[in-house]
DNA sequence: CTTAATAGGGAACGATGAGTATCTTATACG
DNA sequence: CGTATAAGATACTCATCGTTCCCTATTAAG
């Protein structure tokens, strides 16, 4: 019925690759619950069958759109040299980046783990922050330049800033003031991990 | 068609609790996408009519649900004269009565404030935690004692403990262990509130 | 005891969306 | 070129769920 002479036909990873944009962009809009298939389909200028024909189901559909992202786009800490600006570094690429990840996933993961089992604790390091691995790197580099005490930064100290952030995310669902990334490194991490001696620079 | 005879009809007030009960149960096992309104009538044991007389759509319904479990259940803090014990008895009352509240609501509300236009920052305080009207009262009672400094308990570091223990909920979706608690106000509330000075006394 | 509200039980309607099937047509590959 | 493969479009089935209606039974009030 449709007039349209198809201009040009994807196929193969250029195709896949689109779709699982396309699902991306409508979890992070509508939510995993609003996210239909239908509406992939529609946005990735294609055709339902054509999702079917590679994921099995909705679930799996939406798995594979966070992995290709996940993948796609890793966040890595930043080295200057100096921890502060290792850490807000690495906030502020999460911040970037990611505004609309944390808020979409951790938002609208409760329907999505129970969907998939995927459990939402899994999905927090390499998620949404890049996280730990990421963050350790920086505070190992600093323990070897002597800036903090070897052992002195736990692993929930750790976690800390990101955990920090995504809250942010979270509630506001929008970007974070760069303010506030600011004050999560100078007033509460930096004196944690420094044992409180001025670290600011501002 | 039913062969049971009514024991007894509930009515007004009465019956109106008991289905934001089951309301919230409904929510708290299911999510926000999950909740259905045949659940929550088959839950309180009345149809589906009854429900649409009092409010007109479920998202009100789940609105009611919520503002009926906040008002029934506030958290108070503790005043044992030590801010660490405040805080940790604060914690651990979130974390008991809480189980599932903030998980649930931050896990789908993701899906109830698009459909509500409720803001998900303004639930933080009031809906999970009892939130800083709770703590704030704490540190002023600590600062009234001389326990900690004027001023140098900031917003954020107030928010600090109850955002932790939250994200713990939701990542988890199950209650924190007791630990955790510790952990949060020994290793990092404390500290900063207090200036590092040792204040464990586990 | 009478009457007006309102609870309870269902059935019914409409919308939405997952998943399937079919058909036509572009395109990679030989 | 010619052919197998897969894309794109469309339409259909089936289940779920919000919302509305209707009818009967109960209960509070006078």
């Amino acid at each position: 019925m449709s007039t349209h002479p198809v201009r040009h036909r994807r196929r193969g990873a250029t195709l896949e690759a689109a779709i699982l944009d396309a699902a991306w962009e409508e979890i992070a809009e509508r939510g995993y619950t609003g996210f239909t298939v239908d509406a992939v389909a529609a946005r990735a200028g294609t055709s339902k069958a054509v999702l079917y024909r590679r994921w099995p189901d909705k679930p799996e559909l939406a798995r594979a759109a966070i992995a290709h992202l996940l993948a796609a786009d890793p966040v890595v800490a930043p080295d200057t040299g100096r921890l502060r600006d290792d850490v807000l570094g690495l906030l502020r690429r999460v911040n970037e980046r990611r505004v609309g990840v944390a808020a979409a996933l951790v938002a609208n993961l409760g329907d999505f783990y129970r969907d998939t089992g995927t459990d939402l604790g899994t999905l927090r390091d390499s998620a949404s922050t890049g996280g730990p691995s990421a963050m350790v790197a920086v505070v190992e580099r600093a323990v070897r330049r002597g800036e903090v005490e070897q052992g002195r930064v736990s692993e929930r100290i750790m976690r800390l800033p990101t955990d920090l952030l995504r809250m942010e995310l979270l509630l506001g669902a929008r970007e974070v003031d760069d303010a506030v990334l600011v004050e999560i490194v100078d007033t509460i991490f930096l004196p944690l991990a420094t044992g409180g001696r001025a670290q600011r620079t501002v």
